[in-house]
RNA sequence: GUCCCCAUCGUCUAGUGGCCAAGGACACCGCCCUUUCACGGCGGCGACGGGGGUUCGACUCCCCCUGGGGACGCCA
């Protein structure tokens, strides 16, 4: 049997955390098995499903890399296919017509938790013989007797008492069908091998079971995911801060960071803590996906994007530097030649795209801010000498680049009898306008000749006049 | 409330009855490196929820308790 996974979000909001592990998997697992990822968009609630949520989601899945293969298929465009099955049904006699209203429902349902009574539909229609006219009713699910057992490939073996599942609403009194029965249709009819998503659904997939045996379809595999918890061990939402993926875009973060931090919160493979997509899809296998709930941990991404940042060229981070920059208000720099060169001398020490912008900034701005601290330490009169030596020195250095410069310092600190710690702050404050920044050297030559001589001349010009 | 799932350091996890006086990673704390900040290196702190079994032997198997999570919609 050829391997076919699906990823099926609904387009009420954005791809998150959770779902976009979800998709990961689905998508290893189809990787690895050389089988077909197949995306689908479950968008049968009309009222909450929105065309933005739906580019949101593409959008996630691309930036992350998560290609599918087939789709993206629309529920809302399938309905023709969910008419007929609905019709089998009916004469299979597994429907039933309700004619109960949703306030009607609501209130009974209340009632029944405040008495500590399972909240379910009480079967009121089940038996119902009479068809009143032109009252509208809703189709639902005859639930057998009985009960469901299945196989999860991560939980082991799970039974549920159909007792325990209510006759569900299968087509709504609009005539629009409900998500149980859409997944089951659609994942027969698709020919899914594997249905992968978080746990929170297993007590669908037991009234799904029900429905793939009323329509005499094949059952699928399911792996059902645990959650992915915030902090305080609840379900992960807003609350614990940023769960969109394109938010972590946002932040900086790079897609294989996020990809390999997903992978690790639940997968494991030893004590391996770093792998490429490839590896991934090499050793990815649901022997390892663990069966307890997991904390995100933002400072554990943060450690792996830090890793990857590192990792990539300078070339590949130059231009995806380019929006974080834009937003602190430095454009059109596309053309600027010393854009790897800075690049590389801070992809050491930033942990994000966004942290990476910030401590560039120095490099673009058109004159230095001094921060008042440093200023008043390190720019003083007693350090004239250092500025105007380096400056003179500096002009006429060629090459440029940091083994001269360090030469130019070893000079200068043996005439002065000074050590560097006693030369660089002083200049890294008056390149930088802070005491924090890359080597001093690497910062001098990645800032470039030009801008250093008028730095260092703002310097003088600032110390003279006090 | 009912049902389902789960339980190793603060967190992610390794561990599939003896290899475990429980290993790795993040975080945290020291030290080293050092022109600042980082990176890096070295070291430290730190866990099998409790109780019963099974077994020559349980982190590993079974049961109970406790604790957590999830599901109970004409949402998905």
């Amino acid at each position: 049997m050829s391997v076919r996974t699906r990823f099926a979000p609904s387009p009420t909001g954005y791809l998150h955390i959770g779902g976009a592990r979800t998709a990961l998997f689905s998508w290893l697992y189809a990787r690895k098995h050389n089988g077909k990822f197949v995306l689908r968009i479950e968008d049968t609630d009309a009222e909450r499903s929105t065309d933005e949520s739906t580019r949101a989601i593409l959008d996630g899945m691309e930036w992350l890399g998560l290609k599918h293969d087939e789709g993206p298929f629309y529920q809302s465009k399938r309905s023709g296919i969910y008419k007929a099955e609905i019709e089998k049904l009916i004469s299979g006699g597994h429907l039933y017509r309700c004619y109960c209203t949703t306030e009607e429902l609501t209130a009974r349902r209340e009632a029944a938790r405040i008495k500590g009574l399972p909240p379910k539909y009480d079967g009121r229609c089940r038996t119902r013989t009479d068809a009143p006219e032109g009252v509208p009713y809703a189709l639902r699910f005859r639930v057998p007797e009985g009960s469901v057992i299945f196989k999860d490939i991560i939980k082991g073996s799970i039974k549920i008492q159909n007792l325990e599942i209510e006759d569900m609403i299968l087509l709504r009194s609009d005539e629009t069908p409900t998500y149980n029965f859409c997944v089951v249709v659609d994942d027969a009819t698709m020919n899914i091998s594997h249905v992968i998503r978080g746990d929170d659904h297993i007590s669908n997939t037991a009234k799904q079971i029900l429905i793939y045996n009323a329509l005499g379809y094949e059952i699928p595999v399911f792996a059902h995911l645990p959650m992915i918890l915030g902090a305080d061990k609840t379900r992960l939402s807003k609350r614990h801060g940023a769960t969109s993926v394109i938010a972590y875009k946002a932040q900086g973060f790079l897609p294989h960071a996020l990809v390999n931090y997903l992978a690790r919160l639940g997968w494991s493979h030893g004590d391996q803590e770093i792998f490429s997509i490839d590896e991934l899809i090499e050793l990815f296998s649901f022997d390892n996906v663990g069966v307890a709930a997991g904390v995100f941990s933002p400072e554990k991404l943060l450690w792996l994007n830090a890793h990857y940042i590192k990792e990539s060229t300078d070339s590949t981070l130059a231009p995806l530097l380019l929006p974080f920059l834009a937003e602190l208000g430095v454009k059109d720099i596309k053309a600027d030649h010393r854009l790897e060169v800075i690049v590389s001398t801070l992809k050491e020490r930033a942990k994000t795209l966004k942290e990476m912008a910030q401590s560039a900034l120095f490099y673009f701005l058109s004159s230095v801010e001094y921060e008042e601290k440093p200023e008043k330490k390190f720019l003083t009169e007693e350090k004239l000498p250092v500025f105007t030596y380096l400056k003179a020195e500096l002009e006429k250095l060629e090459p440029f680049n940091v083994e001269s410069i360090e030469a130019i310092f070893t000079a200068l600190m043996e005439k002065l009898d000074l050590k560097l710690g006693k030369v660089a702050q002083p200049v890294r404050v008056a390149l930088t306008g802070g005491t924090v920044s890359p080597g001093i050297f690497e910062t001098i030559e990645a800032m470039g000749k030009e801008m250093v001589i008028s730095r260092l001349n703002a310097a003088i010009t600032l110390i003279e006049n006090r």
